[in-house]
DNA sequence: GATGAATGAGTATTCATTCAT
DNA sequence: GATGAATGAATACTCATTCAT
């Protein structure tokens, strides 16, 4: 890394931080160079624009994801556990306490849109390959494995991470799982136990 | 209807179209008035703000949605039918030809977001009852109606609405249609033959 | 009073009361329409504009304040009890306990400013008269009475209708009032006593 | 001065001599900005507000008003001549010939008010320092020195500074003053060579 | 007497971006 | 590498007033 290279990193990570508390729209520049310190010159010295800061952003949280990803991967836990776990990293609120759910706000519909399709296409290849191993073990049985991926992906962001949602979500979305999956009944229940309870509906 | 109603409707209906195809953001409320040949004030006679404009156009977009889903409902087809013909309209681009997709174009995340919201809200109870009708009919045999049919709702949105889909997709959204609703093999497979084409993948 | 009066006694009184609480400029025709629960064209049958309906509230104001002024001259009380009695009646907020002060908060200095004006104009003539009355039963011995009225009615305003005002000003207040008019000392002094504490410096 | 303090004097001096001949009220950003030869964003990027403008414009004439009373206090002329002055110098107009009277016309309300206000309580204590000056001397005799000195500026505001004034008025101020100082009858009479005439009533 | 839809000039403010130093 | 003064197009919204019905 060069030496310009520590800033510029330190002013991602500001910006990421008031991107996803206040949205990408309601940060302006201005707001960006204050907490940071800088001159505006800097910051253009640095980002041709301040949409292309933003996609240095996010890349920055899809790579953080991939790591998460790939960590999840090599450790020694069943294909079922590191499917949920990879699902469930996708929630940068699991990884970052102190920002709570502000993704997925609606002043940052345009942030979440733009990660979660990104999102979405890079896990699909991981995710892949450890159902692939799911069916090389004989735990699941099925076809068009990346498709289903896709599929599974789009759903727990659909049903997860937006508003609220009850138990029999849940137990729809095992059931819905285990059979996209050709899993056996029962194979994917222990999803149910991992639930954070607060974020349903009826809880305070 | 009041008098000065009419003009609100038609005001909506050119708001709609411009927020459609240019995105709501990226319309002014200068544009707006200019095409609509009306004074600033006149604008605002009728209109809190932009944003509460943009409220009753969605809503003018919900109530248009219901409508047709109702209609399909009332049709004398298979409810198999019914379903696939509710969740095809959710796509306004299927009525309305000259405006093609741009609900789904970048430009458009916060208009689609809402919308998107609304929509599954509102035809869940709607499909809900249809599918009930299958279950009546021994067609379908599954439990938490609802939470189905808003999963089915997520995943066509999220499939078909966004970007380019591939045969491969059709054929896993098939299957897990069928399963997700506990119909036998087969019985959506005729979806496969209503899709159009010129929006698959490798098509222009 | 003719028939249509009655309305726009009406529209008077909930004007001076906006006018008062928010502001002249603060107020907006369609704010004073929506309260009084009447048409815009309505307002315009009554009123020219907004600045000559202030001119009818203002009227309204100074013809109430002759009207105590007068009622106060009338009363059989003593000659420098007169005096203090009109000067503390150049204050609504004596007759009109809900409404605090309001007309001499920054965000009225428009209409307080012209109602100062006004009512020192209309004030000079009856106080004057007052302070000849003394004069001639020898308690007061001076010259160019209207001059020192107004020279009085500019302190008081100044000094009590705006911001605090401790112990000190009231008794240099009193000490001049008595020089002005040419009294024999403590001929004022019983004013101390008539002053509302609360007011005052350092009260609550 | 920093550099880019220069062009910021220069946009106060530019809105002071506007806001003085046409009110605050009726000048535009957009017409500071033509005169001044600048961007909106050159504008914006001095001043946070219009009204905060209105504060450093303000704030600049407060400053010249205690230049102008410390250099009239280290004068070597007598008390009442020094008090005299400094009284006089509260008006703008002596100092600036082409701005005419215009801080107290109508349109000026506003920022007369804040002026006035922020003047009396910044030459209170200048003048009291004067005035005790005189007491020392034996030329006054009086206590609560604060307390009168603020009387006499509020007195010579309202009756010099608003409409016009008699011969009267003069003497009847002059005749005040130094019964309110208690000053030996005469000792200020020389005011009456120094007013203005063609500002006195009858005078065009 | 009363209505309310229509007007349109006017206003302050925002903000991403540039560039000479 | 860094600065910060300058830019100017863009934007949403206000409000007193008019007038046909």
């Amino acid at each position: 890394m060069k030496k310009g290279e520590k800033r510029k990193q330190e002013l991602l990570k500001i910006a990421y931080d008031m991107f996803l508390t206040r949205g990408y729209e309601n940060t302006s520049v201005d707001e960006i160079i204050e907490k940071a310190q800088i001159a505006k010159g800097t910051y253009y010295y640095h980002f041709q624009s301040k949409e292309q800061m933003l996609e240095e952003v996010i890349d920055m949280m899809i790579d953080s994801e991939i790591e998460t990803a790939k960590q999840i991967i090599g450790m020694d836990i069943s294909v079922p556990q590191k499917i949920v776990g990879i699902i469930a990293s996708m929630k940068p609120t699991e990884v970052e306490q102190p920002i709570k759910d502000t993704l997925f706000q609606p002043e940052n519909v345009l942030m979440h849109h733009k990660v979660r399709k990104q999102l979405i296409d890079v896990l699909t290849p991981l995710l892949s390959e450890v159902i692939q191993e799911g069916v090389d073990e004989g735990i699941f049985e099925c076809d068009n494995i990346p498709e289903r991926v896709k599929m599974l992906l789009i759903i727990s962001d659909g049903t997860f991470n937006e508003g609220t949602f009850s138990e029999r979500d849940i137990s729809v979305f095992i059931d819905m799982t285990e059979k996209l999956l050709g899993a056996e009944n029962g194979t994917m229940s222990f999803i149910y136990d991992l639930i954070d309870k607060s974020e349903m509906e009826g809880a305070q």
